[in-house]
DNA sequence: GGACGCATGTAAGTCGTTACATGATTCT
DNA sequence: AGAATCATGTAACGACTTACATGCGTCC
């Protein structure tokens, strides 16, 4: 994910490597950190795949500017196109760039990805009643309290976030 | 966290390697999953360690079944009794099994992880009304609808956490 | 003059996943 | 008879992080 998020911090315009990690810091910081041993790495394989262009400024720091190239345009582009995906919160870097996106994928994706989650709430919650149907029989239920409660995180965790996902779509693109 | 996990799911009593994948997949398997690639190493780990005992059922399926030793158990606990940590949601794992843990340490870890938590969402919230206030300088706020909305994810989701981590500890130690 | 922020970079290590390989048993 | 499930295991690869190494500029 590290290259697609470069990528998309550079869609603000040039900036340096530093500047990129902090800027991804001060926004999506919270789902996604990028340390120095796999930034600069990854700017070069971009520059090398010509995904961006590399630029020295000679101002005694050794500081360098990356800038977008069409082809690195295009290619963060059709990342931001694919399907949201649940793993390693990478639906919420990307919702984070989606104001880059055409409003077609966009409502496309986030309602696909609705669908997806709320059938996920729905397991849970099917679980959820047969295990509390099973805990009426046994006679120590307190030995099972937190077990019970991360079943219980789960679902409200699903319920905000598909809550939340809803007034996102219903706010931006049906009013 | 593949090895405190096996010794967790170890607590219950012998299973095989397969029994613990399939336990984990149905408890915490919404936070934490465990591939064979890692599973099996880690119980040949675990067993060098001397922190489970392996032992063979001829029952012509080549199934082993492993036990947890006491040193195991004391790695597991002394795991369990570590503060809570944010990353890689390894404190909703940790609570899954704190059903093994001292009230003691149970209401002292939770009680400082809400803390922490309750830090987190207190400078999300400042940097809301900060942008908020930025944001009725600018004309196109439209532009950075998904960007904010990200934003009031991260509020969102720390308030359900901190909810449910009240609640946590409301209810069984303190009524 | 010393701490902090700016700025880049590498080597080694960590912790996993994916894909492959094999084979028995049970259900339909 | 064939699919699904039970059952164990490895090799190659991936995607990072941590720790180290270096040096300039600026603020106090």
């Amino acid at each position: 994910m590290v290259e697609q998020v470069i990528l998309g911090m550079l869609m603000q315009g040039k900036m340096s490597g530093y500047d990129i990690k902090k800027t991804t810091e001060q926004t999506v910081g919270l789902y996604f950190t990028i340390s120095y041993g796999s930034l600069y790495p990854a700017l070069k394989r971009l520059v090398e795949s010509a995904m961006v262009t590399e630029e020295e400024t000679n101002n005694s720091k050794n500081k360098k500017l990356y800038e977008l190239t069409e082809a690195g345009r295009q290619s963060f582009l059709s990342w931001l196109r694919e399907p949201l995906q649940s793993n390693r919160r990478e639906y919420l870097v990307k919702i984070f760039f989606y104001d880059y996106l055409d409003q077609d994928t966009r409502v496309r994706n986030l309602q696909l990805f609705m669908y997806e989650q709320s059938a996920v709430l729905s397991r849970i919650e099917a679980v959820e009643r047969i295990v509390a149907q099973e805990l009426t029989q046994i006679p120590n239920k307190d030995d099972y309290y937190y077990r019970m409660s991360v079943m219980h995180y789960g679902m409200q965790f699903y319920r905000m976030e598909l809550n939340w996902l809803n007034q996102l779509i219903e706010k931006r693109d049906f009013e």
